[in-house]
DNA sequence: ATTGCGAATCTTGTATACCAGATAAGACAA
DNA sequence: TTGTCTTATCTGGTATACAAGATTCGCAAT
């Protein structure tokens, strides 16, 4: 039980090898491996055993994991651990609404786009595609998603890029798992489709598209069945006060 | 200097009194005196002196300050503090942008607006038009912000809700400060319109006001001078791992 | 075999202890 | 007086200690 965590952790060293690592490094290392599927929603994230994994003690794991709570990417059930957190689907669906806004609010409001940042896009869409064709399902899921990302780095705006990175990764946690290939294939061709568009100029139809895009996701996600509604504390964005 | 703020927090009662105050309280309160202008920006936050005030030890205040951290309204200094983040130029257009995408998007993307929230949203903007007569700047720049966050309110996602709460949080650290009586009135103003707009189903100028709203927020924030970039170390959002 | 109950164990919740860097204060010399 | 160097102090960074709830395992009774 132990162990386990520990080896998926020692399994993605993207980034360095694995025992000296501090601060935000843990949110990162554990974004990684959620992102790259090597851990799966719902998965419970023990404090002991990932301090022990990254050679810290608890106190640094415990705010790595308040920092990813306040983005919605786990959740504390207490004096029970972490759990990196299982979208019911209604949070799904309006976390997929809240993408839809963004995104064509994005493309609805924005300049067009350089040409050379085009270029920079079809090569994502041709490494989805390998992906794809290669049924390497982590990185099908990591990259349909992150060409979201960089559509958004491509209009250089660091704010929309975080926000979106967030709502990626937890729609990332249900496709990774619920993606057929046919439901990746057409998320695929939407993208090439929507990089189309845009080296066009004709930004209608790449509102169009990417409408169409997310109302598909939608659907797929519907005909599946997600895990219901989970009473795990979430440390979420404060209720404004009222006033008076 | 630690007395200072203690009586800030006590001041602001909205919530509890004052002494126990446990867990994501902290954050709620800390937020609740930013939002009315109780905490101005680039205001130190020590996490004695707010242990003190609530009660609590370092590790509960520390812990709120990530969350905060993670959603870009404090930053850590090593070694030397939590300050409230003072929003570079760059970093406030940014911000006042992705509203921009935000907001319209959801305009653009969601269907029509149900008449009994359009009543609420009216005697919103009532409540802005009375702050900005009584010159109740604290209250006004609340009110201002706050009215897009009930918009999005009307269309239930609470995803959207939650980005534009902390969005608006951050313009408000710049508006409360910078803000003048006449541009809060062309502000207020445009909220009246959205609201009729919105009540007539005539989307595409409801679109064309938000536009011009932001423009004009935007613009207002160039005849300023912002604090530049500071050296604060920012918990952020970690940037997504590169694929081989 | 199954169900109930209780103790042992595991896990988070919270506070405290100690370290190191940063800052401010003070002494001393030019 | 002013500038600089030293030292004392303050603050966050990190680890650890201990408390208390949750879970699990075992044993006994049915």
């Amino acid at each position: 039980m132990l162990g386990q965590v520990h080896k998926i952790f020692f399994m993605c060293n993207d980034i360095t090898s694995a025992l000296p690592c501090s601060g935000i490094a843990i949110d990162d290392r554990i974004m990684t491996a959620i992102l790259s599927g090597k851990i799966l929603p719902g998965e419970r994230l023990g404090e002991k055993d990932l301090g022990q994994t990254f050679g810290v003690s608890r106190t640094l794991v415990r705010e790595a994991m308040m920092r990813l709570s306040s983005r919605g990417i786990v959740a504390v059930s207490p004096r029970r651990g972490w759990f990196v957190i299982e979208p019911t689907i209604k949070e799904a669906r309006e976390t997929i609404e809240a993408r839809r806004s963004v995104e064509i609010g994005l493309l609805f409001t924005q300049k067009n786009i350089p040409q050379g940042a085009l270029n920079e896009l079809e090569n994502h869409v041709t490494e989805q595609q390998k992906a794809i064709d290669a049924r390497d399902l982590a990185k099908r899921s990591y990259l349909l998603g992150h060409f979201h990302v960089k559509l958004a780095e491509i209009y250089g705006n660091s704010v929309v890029v975080e926000i979106l990175e967030t709502l990626t990764a937890r729609i990332l946690l249900i496709a990774t798992l619920y993606q057929s290939t046919h439901e990746a294939q057409i998320s695929c061709n939407n993208h090439r489709d929507m990089v189309n568009s845009l080296r066009k100029n004709d930004k209608r139809e790449a509102i169009k598209i990417m409408n169409e895009h997310f109302s598909h996701l939608d659907k797929a996600l519907s005909n599946r069945s997600i895990k219901k509604d989970s009473p795990l504390r979430v440390y979420e964005i404060s209720n404004l006060p009222g006033n008076t």
